[in-house]
RNA sequence: GCCAGCGUAGCUCAGUGGUAGAGCAGCUGAUUCGUAAUCAGCAGGUCAAGGGUUCAACCCCCUUCGCUGGCUCCA
């Protein structure tokens, strides 16, 4: 065997071995980056090679733990249910999952005896090992196997793949790319988590499969980490906080996706609004408000009827038809056409805590996060294409803005245009490109999706990250060049002549009710000061200050203190309590100490507390409220 | 909409083919107490709804509604 040299995590060292495992130390790699492409540990060396170790810890590393996880998944599902037809089955953020084709369906008590097999097909360290096959001949090896799934795939292949790669651990044997980790063995910690349908090949026409969830990581210590968050993740439920604090309620009456707020639900949508409501007119906006029934014919004008007719609630009046708005845009575009607009009214921003009734199916509601009707911070502004660039970049400044009061870290993407849209090549073009400028111009960084803009125009989206981590959407600005059109609106310029506008619609909390469901979630329960629907519970010690104690209250509740009373005939410790779980931010105690010296003692969420007069305390919540 | 699971008191949950239970919350009384649950008593349910099987159904079967986890879709 000739010599032969390569570098190994930036070292040049000469090969000893004829594997790369043969030259990587780290007792921790499961695979490697060979000249950038990641590879089996038994892909063989070749001279000159650039090889990086991926560490079991990495993410990639990670990620082809979980690859493999899904392998030996399929391995001990095909022993123990052979008429199980393996599908795909591949890692994803979070875990793995792999998809079977079974009449029956996977038990709970199935998942276990998987799981509990995965374990000992583990404990068997059986090596994995890649073949190469040409295409023919593996479209008969799984024709023989009775996989069909297998056979579609690779019959689907392009003509410029001519062989396939075949990887074997044990007795199961998967088409596929690759890497994985040397031996069954490198799989240290790995759960199963749930069973649900999912369609061949994501679409909805095709059959329904049954999809096994897991997750597997590179030590027991990781995969308990990750258990915890997912406590954490159902203690913080959004729907669970709302019902414990009394925020809101579904009513099976009322029908699914219809929120009802209930009292300090209602509070703190309402000091939202008044935020936003603030915030808005000092930034150049209108408040308008528009009906949430319009003529079919408008929404046959605005491309709706052809776009967005199965998202769309219809009703008929006086023989008509009537569109029940998914949108605000309408009624903003009526105002905007009610008068000869002049350069000089540029840019015009108009905005409305709108309603917007959706039809949402019926799988897919889910709490605050996705319902049938929900009110959107919206607006439109109508601006002149050589404003668009500076009323774009001014929305960022404001999301920026909205999101530190929230405390909020976010990332930003731009969509384009998707299958269903309207309008031409070169409109999208360029309401693509005023996105991206603005988000150049400002030097924020973004990611493209492809393929996920609004009928109407591309957008951006923002995702903001909550406490734990989670992304969510909310804000998005979406450029458009069409309806100005199809509602032939226009300005008068400073040449006489008429011009088009340009419309940006855009949401800043996006649905109030999934911000609302967001930030439930974010502070599990226990708002900012400001916001927090009851902001103190003032508590007496006894009945002996029961006089004080509404004194104190009054002068509170006169200073715009957010306050409850409770007076009842109970222990101190009892009244913490509730107070606690109901997560209020301040406990004001009053005892004959606070009584005789005319002050209050304010306890924190914390714990701290602090004895101090009552203009103090007044004063503290008051500075709570956000500037801006 | 599709696949799977679930639905018992206001809440959290036991329960069995033979006319339904606990804790908390509620109500009443006692206790007047300094930082996460004072004690006692009382009351509370067409067991999601409708149909079927059975001598008998909360339990078994069917249908509908709702919820949960996914798929598809999306603010």
């Amino acid at each position: 065997m000739p010599q032969i040299t390569v570098t190994v995590d930036g070292r040049s060292i000469a090969a000893e071995g004829s594997l790369v495992k043969d030259v990587i130390k780290n007792k921790r790699a499961v695979a490697a980056r060979v000249d950038g492409t990641l590879s089996d540990l038994t892909t063989p060396l070749a001279n000159g090679q650039t090889i990086e170790t991926v560490d079991a810890d990495s993410e990639e590393g990670v990620r082809i733990i979980r690859h493999s996880a899904a392998h030996i998944m399929a391995e001990a599902v095909k022993e123990l249910f052979p008429d199980a037809k393996p599908t795909i089955g591949p890692a994803t953020e979070e875990g793995f999952y792999y998809d079977f084709d079974r009449s029956e369906s996977f038990s709970a008590e199935d998942l276990e005896k998987i799981e509990a097999r995965m374990e000992e097909l583990i404990g068997k360290n059986e090596p994995f090992t890649c073949k190469t096959m040409g295409k023919d001949e593996a479209i008969a090896f799984f024709k023989d196997k009775g996989e069909p799934y297998k056979v579609e795939i690779i019959s689907d292949l392009g003509d410029e793949v001519d062989t396939v790669t075949i990887y074997e651990q044990g007795s199961f044997v998967d088409l596929c790319r690759g890497p994985h980790v040397p031996t069954t063995g490198h799989v240290k910690a790995v759960k199963l988590l749930s069973v649900a349908g999912a369609y061949w090949r994501g679409d909805e026409k095709n059959k329904m499969l049954q999809r096994i969830y897991g997750t597997a990581f590179s030590s027991a210590k990781a995969l308990k980490e990750y258990l915890n968050f997912l406590e954490e993740a159902r203690k913080r439920d959004h729907r669970k906080l709302g019902k414990e604090l009394e925020l809101f309620m579904f009513s099976e009456d009322a029908g699914p996706g219809l929120v009802i707020y209930m009292p300090k639900g209602g509070k703190l949508r309402t000091l939202i609004e008044d935020f936003e409501k603030k915030l808005h007119f000092r930034r150049g906006y209108d408040i308008v408000l528009g009906p949430n029934i319009l003529r079919g014919r408008l929404w046959e004008i605005s491309g709706h009827m052809e776009n967005y007719k199965d998202n769309m609630y219809f009703t008929e009046l006086d023989e008509q038809v009537y569109g029940i708005k998914p949108m605000n845009c309408l009624s903003h575009i009526l105002i905007y056409k009610s008068k000869v607009r002049s350069y000089r009214d540029l840019p015009l921003r108009y905005f409305e805590l709108g309603s917007v009734t959706r039809n949402e199916k019926s799988g897919v509601i889910h709490g605050l996060l996705r319902t049938r009707q929900f009110t959107q911070d919206d607006a439109h502004i109508f601006c002149s294409p050589d404003q668009l660039i500076e009323e774009i970049t001014a929305i960022i400044d404001m999301v920026a803005e909205v999101m530190a009061v929230f405390g909020f870290s976010y990332s930003m993407e731009i969509s384009t245009r998707p299958e269903q849209s309207m309008g031409s090549d070169e409109m999208w073009e360029q309401a693509t490109k005023a996105l991206k400028d603005a988000l150049d111009k400002k030097g924020l960084p973004y990611d493209i999706n492809e393929g996920d803009g609004a009928f109407y125009g591309p957008k951006i989206d923002v995702k903001i990250k909550d406490a734990i981590g989670r992304s969510w959407q909310c804000a998005t600005i979406q450029c458009d060049f069409n309806l100005p059109e199809r509602f032939d609106i226009h300005y008068i310029g400073a040449d006489g002549e008429k011009h088009r506008p340009v419309m940006l619609h855009r949401v800043i909390l996006g649905s109030l009710e999934r911000f609302i469901g967001v930030l439930i979630e974010h502070f599990a329960g226990a708002f900012p000061v400001w916001i927090s629907p009851v902001q103190a519970v003032i508590m007496n010690i006894t009945d002996a200050q029961a006089d004080y104690t509404e004194q104190v209250a009054a002068k509170l509740r006169a200073n715009d203190v957010r306050i409850e009373v409770d007076a009842r005939n109970e222990k101190i410790g009892y009244k913490i309590r509730e107070a606690r779980l109901q997560k209020v931010p301040y406990m004001v105690v009053i005892g004959d100490r606070e009584k005789e010296e005319g002050t209050i003692t304010v306890r924190e969420r914390s714990g701290d507390q602090k004895t101090m007069g009552i203009d103090d305390f007044i004063k503290i919540v008051n500075d709570a409220q956000p500037v801006i």
